[in-house]
Formats: C-alpha cells, structure tokens, sequence
DNA sequence: TGAATATATGGTTATATTGCCAAATAAGAA
DNA sequence: TTCTTATTTGGCAATATAACCATATATTCA
C-alpha cells in the first residue's frame, strides 16, 4: 500500500468515523430535515451546550455539515445526504445480526 | 429521545463505527473481493497478527463479515456488500471537501 | 505423540475520545 | 456601554482504542 493510499483511506475513514457515534448519527439525521441551530439539538440530547458544539464540529471537519452563522445563533444542515441513503444498509446489517442471535439460539 | 431509540442509534453508530478505521476499511474492501485468510492481510498491511485479527473480531462483531475456520486457516469475507456502495457517497464528500480547500485558497 | 503453523486472547502502554465545567467570544437588547 | 444569550474553546478526568509482545489454542504433518 502507498502512502498515498493510505492517506486515502484515513480520509474516507475519517469520514465514517464521524458518522460512528450515536448522538453524532441522530444529528446527522436531524439536520438532514433541514437547519437546525445549536440550541435546538442540545435540548432533546440532554447534553452539555459544550459537548453538543464539540460533536457538530467533529462533523463539519468531516466535511459533512453546512455551517450559517446569523445573528446570535448559528445554523448547521447536512450538506450531504446521501449519507443516509446508507442507513438503509446498516439497518440491513443489523437486522441480519438479529437474526442470527435468533437462529444462535435454538442451536444453543 | 426514548430508550430504545438510543440503543438503535447505538447499535447502527456501531456498524459505522466498525468501518470508521483506514485499515477495517480496507479490509472490509479486500475482503468484497472474495474471502481471504487472515494471514493474506497481515503482509500488505505490515501490522502485527494480532493487530490484524483484532481487527477483524471488530468487523465480525459488527455483524460486517463472516467467518469460515477451515483447517489451520480462517477466512473471512464480507457479509453486507452494500456498505461499499456508500464508498461512493464518502468519496463525493472528500471531492466536495478539496475544492472547499481550493475555493479557500483564492479567497484568503 | 510431538513439532510446526495459523489464529486468538490477555496484558500493557500510548494515544484518542467523550463528557463536564469554567472561561472566552460574539452579537443583539436594554 | 452593560446585560443577556448563543456558541466555542480550553482544561480535566474517565473511558475506549490501537498497537505491540507473549502466551494460549487448535489443527495439520511427521
């Protein structure tokens, strides 16, 4: 593998990665409806104003928000949507899983 | 948000997370090409054995890959091929990402 | 059976992540 | 200007992750 390559696969990782955290994963979705400010995320969360900001970013240096600062507040929506498209597969994954914990049984 | 909810988020944060690695990611790429035993990973990747298999326990508790012992080797392959379909999505964001970066350059 | 090979597991260390709190910043309202 | 509100940033503690090495397990081969 290069070190190009590498770098590639950090990247696309990265991205993932991002996506790779339950409340990061609700936002992303929650943005995708449409903006969303920051105060508005933190209420249904019911995390810290600081830990919320520290997720968004973690997005947006995913490159996967959009970042509008108006007035006091400031704007974030999902600049990429087909990252949810995705879901579908991972529900996919997880359905299957939960299938063969079904199948585990019966042959325990 | 209910409890349930956030155990699904949990669970489907998981399956991203699991890809959210450069070198799961390319195993997970490697391993859509057909199955490979552990030990054909280990060279192109220069981590040590363990590391590897460690690895690939992540993807296989993920419910990402299946597992196959057959004789003094196991072989992996990968279980879900649609999670290389949002590979194309991931990669958009990066295009999208780099000409963010060269859209900066003329403007600072 | 005993040696060799392929994997997995346990232990350890270095680093990264997540969450909170407190403090800094920025913008609008009084 | 001063007060308030929205957000970000820095610091810290707890936990998780990733890598290595050494050891355990399992299977084939002699």
């Amino acid at each position: 593998m290069t070190k190009q390559q590498k770098t590639m696969y950090a990247a696309k990782a990265k991205v993932l990665k991002a996506m790779g955290h339950p409340t990061r994963l609700w936002m992303a979705e929650q943005l995708a409806d449409g903006e969303k400010c920051v105060c508005e995320l933190v209420k249904p969360l019911g995390l810290d104003f600081s830990t919320v900001s520290k997720h968004l970013s973690v997005l947006k240096e995913a490159g996967l928000v959009e970042v509008d600062k108006r007035g006091k507040q400031v704007f974030y929506t999902l600049k990429v949507p087909c990252i949810l498209n995705f879901m579908g597969c991972v529900e996919a994954v997880l359905e299957n899983n939960a299938k063969e914990q079904r199948g585990m049984m019966n042959l325990e």
